[in-house]
DNA sequence: GTGAAAGCGCTAACAC
DNA sequence: GTGTTAGCGCTTTCAC
């Protein structure tokens, strides 16, 4: 039963293979009829076109790759739902890998995608660096890629995002008017994409404030947990700061950790704010406030592009940057103490 | 430069393209050094093989698929991580579906699967109902299939889950030395997998300490919050349970909303415990008591299983369950008040 | 160790 | 509206 081919299922009803071809393919070369019967046959018998003939004959995989840096978070879990209900919506498929933060990962999957496997390409950028030069093979196999949350930005292509900057200086600004003086920036890479981005709206709101950029108060850390926590423990207790911007949702989780240990109250000694979509905020002891990203939809308007540029043979050459308002949801983390 | 062959690499060393081919497979039928030449002029004109080209020849797509009813929490995120990181390892790809807990849905995407695109599938069960047909279509294309967390028993092959029995009478009977009389059993589908097992736990320890089951404790609802929410608040008016397991971490958020809303205090009024792979419990208010599943680790162990009957051509058949432990981590939602 | 040639299963001209 | 036929790009016998 395994290896059925259209051939096969020709001669059972003494028709061409071309016209069985035919009744699979949407082509209107075909009675209606003729079609009924061979896609009944087809069901009887349990056959289905091979796929990778028919790839290999129209150069297509009906496939596209989503990249991310990471699954730790909601933001990437509800980007995927988006990118995976569009996907679907269109009869695509959807690969998914992860890099664990590690360019040579991406690069290696880069590559191992620039061979036909896939259509297109979703990518949330994981890297620093300079050297991007994976990406020229997508370029050279007409492989376009949309770029959501994190990108280089010296690829030119489509990128969605939030309006971080935007959100960011919103977030520093109502810390100031909630009585803080010392706010700290807590980020994992300052110096790309969001990392930077993000604090340029907190430079930006202490500039307006007139309060000096105090470098103690940047806190440049890392992913995981266990380092951070002291990174943040440390800064606690020297820099002494009274508000705090995460720019990401697990540093805001590691202060709350932290701060419990170290003994000060949120928001009374220490208000806080970060970037995250976490559904459940409002259960967090104390509840917290948030800039939430509209992630799923992000993932829907990146995917959405991707599908654009798979229709249309025009190329996404230029530089084009979506930007998707985030709420500033503010919860008891950052009230102000009356 | 999009269509370049090995007959063009071929072309440019001098060489067959059999030859040009034995350089991209392990083929041991070469010399060296014609290889490392082959290779290195890949690398410069930037080649790589067509893969469909090559599953055709092969019938194989070095993909699985991983199938799940929902994208909505941790448990599967963990878990995907997990398969993630072995179909990596070996050089695999990852396809994921979500079927919104669609049956139909399922179905569909299994029929999309069966003509050669994926070499296995991993998959969390989305159904109920017996019509479980379309999972024959793998069997007759020798597409082998593990499932993790929820399963369908009629299906003999390998089945990854928690040691869900066991947990959910601890977790009872945790409630009830801690003072519960009324215990309440929130469940999405009591019928099947996960959702009857979890009750055959809740049960035996209600028995164990004879305590009658009272069908007007047994909650069984829907997955939509603001739906489930209205029937959790009847419940919780109507029935005034003194505790909670509930199977699934969904329930137990809505749980703690209502809770709130009508001024039921927890754990004085109602204690709280459910199935969950959150890894901020701590910081919930009240830190939440829960049954941690190793999702992680269950991704792993399917993919694991997937692979090895891959690679050896037998077959999947007996039913095959494997269990997991799971940790009990009780916090202040299940506490004692003395 | 390398080359020639057949063919994996399908699609798309082109003819009728 | 249907059939014939020439490949898509690769792998793999089989010769040498």
């Amino acid at each position: 039963m395994s290896q059925l081919t259209i051939i096969d299922l020709a001669a059972k009803l003494g028709l061409s293979k071309s016209t069985v071809s035919r009744a699979f393919r949407n082509s209107n070369d075909i009675n209606p009829e003729t079609k009924a019967r061979i896609l009944a046959m087809a069901e009887e018998i349990g056959f289905s076109p091979n796929l990778h003939a028919s790839n290999l004959r129209v150069s297509k995989s009906q496939t596209i790759a989503i990249i991310i840096p990471e699954f730790g978070n909601k933001f990437f879990s509800q980007a995927i739902k988006g990118i995976e209900l569009v996907t679907r919506s269109k009869g695509y498929h959807t690969l998914i890998y992860v890099t664990d933060h590690q360019v040579q990962n991406e690069a290696s999957i880069i590559r191992s995608l620039s061979n036909g496997r896939v259509d297109g390409i979703l990518m949330s950028a994981s890297g620093e660096g300079n050297d991007h030069s994976h990406l020229n093979l997508l370029k050279d196999n007409n492989i376009p890629i949309v770029f959501f949350d994190r990108n280089y930005d010296d690829i030119n292509t489509v990128y969605v995002t939030g309006n971080d900057e935007e959100a960011s200086f919103l977030a520093t600004e109502h810390l100031i008017k909630n009585g803080c003086k010392r706010i700290a920036y807590l980020v994992i890479n300052p110096n790309i994409s969001i990392g930077k981005v993000r604090m340029d709206g907190y430079k930006r709101a202490l500039k307006k404030y007139k309060i000096p950029v105090d470098d103690q108060l940047v806190l440049d850390t890392v992913n995981q947990a266990e380092l951070n926590t002291e990174d943040i423990r440390e800064l606690l207790r020297d820099a002494k700061p009274d508000g705090i911007l995460a720019s990401v949702e697990r540093l805001a989780i590691s202060t709350l950790r932290v701060a419990k240990e170290e003994g000060i109250a949120v928001p009374e000694d220490l208000k806080l704010i970060c970037f995250s979509c976490l559904d459940i905020t409002d259960l967090l002891n104390p509840s917290l406030s948030v800039v939430k990203q509209p992630a799923f939809e992000m993932g829907k308007v990146a995917a959405t592009y991707l599908f654009e540029s798979l229709a249309k043979p025009v190329k996404l050459e230029e530089q084009q940057t979506i930007i998707l308002d985030s709420s500033l949801i503010y919860q008891d983390s950052s009230k102000k103490i009356s």
